[in-house]
DNA sequence: TCAAAAGTGTTGATCCTACACCCATGA
DNA sequence: TCATGGGTGTAGGATCAACACTTTTGA
């Protein structure tokens, strides 16, 4: 805050802005990627695709009003979307964002694991996954990428990259997987987020070896596939940064 | 946004929120990390510290507004100012953090070279650079840390938490040098950052082994002391990732 | 001649990649 | 018995921290 501000103002001296927040909901379904994108029903835009969001409301913080939009769009009770991985991502405040008026959106990122079709809240009903192609959201069977309302493509591909750097050294890739899950699981959404297959020992002993990451849970069981050795199933331990990081192999230049 | 939001609406009709920017202001003086502080003229906070700030206007970003504010609190010229280093570091919204109204603040991190005192715009005269202790900042011989107005000590401490942590896999520190500098004087950024000392042969190896991170000038000169072989003179490359990373020495558990 | 800072060389430990290999299960 | 996925072992190369050493300057 500036020390040039009045001693009293009124709000309304000042440029009047609203101020929502956006969601770039990221599941992993069937190996593949996918964002929960809504269709709008008014102008401007209508009938675009778009992220979930809203208006931040008179006594919440944006971290709160995204907790609420995100418990309407996929219609997870508001409890248990507090144990979901959820993070301010950056603020998009380009005077033009939005045609009708000043508005000024706090983008989230939320990462949740494979879900039932979202039963959308009242807010959206229509709210659905859209699998990501490497380039973008992609309606399936459709040829070209998704274009979306207002910033959301920039939105969410400023998400998408925050992600795939983020699990190399933080331990949110777990955020994806259900309560417990095998050490494949696990593999199978760095392989998803990265779009590169890992070498599965290696992938093993860097997980096991960071303590805190992942703990053994008591009977085995079979996941993965129908096939195979059944696994040993894990759920996420109480660390939340990955020392060493895990780091992706990088595609091109020095092998590292 | 939301689909929810109605065709035609009036911004009085919700909440208005005042949109701010504040800065967390960095560079380095003679060994130590500072940050550039003012004194707050008005209640609330009359006579604290706080970082510089001010409202959003209505046809700037926050990212236009931040620089603006940046070369006000400075002196520095609006056309040098686009040179220095500034990013968002995340939007701070809770809704009693000013007691006056609802001010969402979209905090911002800059990282200037060492400078001639600020010569305060017509905003700040009184903008000064206040040492940071490892705990805060601390004015010169002071025995506590300076505690700041609103929650500017969540700020700076989340903004000094990121630089350390962001030097490490990009090109940040040069943002702390003259536009010509030696390798010494850089490693003095890291060490003064992360406060511990590094090992200078390791330390230029890994430099000069990461392209476009530094590159080298003609003319040789003396610089970091007054004594000793002249060091060779660089500056600035285009890189702006780290690849390899340097890791800074972490201070307990396993050596990696 | 000494202290201080820049710059080069080296070595042993560590880490990691890329495999080969065995195990347990369903079909 | 074969295909499939889980899990263990290991060898060679790359990397890196730590430290010895040389060089060039000011005092």
């Amino acid at each position: 805050m500036s020390s040039a501000r009045p001693l009293n103002y009124d709000p309304h001296d000042y440029e009047p802005f609203a101020v929502t927040v956006d969601l770039a909901v990221f599941t992993i379904r069937s190996g593949t990627l996918h964002a929960l994108l809504i269709r709008r029903a008014e102008e401007p835009y209508a009938g675009d695709w778009a992220l979930p969001g809203g208006f931040v409301r008179a006594r919440e913080s944006a971290h709160t009003a995204a907790r609420r939009e995100l418990a309407e769009e996929t219609g997870i009770s508001p409890d248990a979307v507090r144990t979901l991985h959820l993070e301010q991502l950056r603020t998009f405040s380009e005077p033009d964002r939005d045609p009708r008026m000043r508005v000024v959106s706090v983008a989230h990122t939320a990462l949740v694991p494979d879900l039932p079709e979202p039963r959308g809240g009242s807010d959206a009903a229509h709210a659905q996954w859209v699998p990501l192609g490497p380039e973008g959201p992609r309606l399936p069977g459709a040829s070209a990428v998704l274009p979306l309302a207002f910033d959301h493509d920039q939105i969410l591909a400023e998400a998408r990259d925050r992600i795939g750097a983020k699990i190399e050294y933080s331990c949110l890739a777990t955020a994806f997987c259900p309560p417990e899950f095998t050490l494949g699981e696990l593999q199978q959404v760095y392989e998803t987020v990265w779009g590169t297959p890992l070498d599965r020992p290696n992938f093993r002993r860097k997980v096991l070896a960071t303590s805190g990451f992942v703990e053994p849970v008591a009977g085995p069981a079979r996941l993965t596939g129908g096939r195979g050795k059944p696994a040993a199933v894990y759920r996420a331990g109480p660390a939340t940064a990955l020392q060493p990081p895990l780091l992706r192999p990088r595609p091109e230049g020095q092998p590292r």
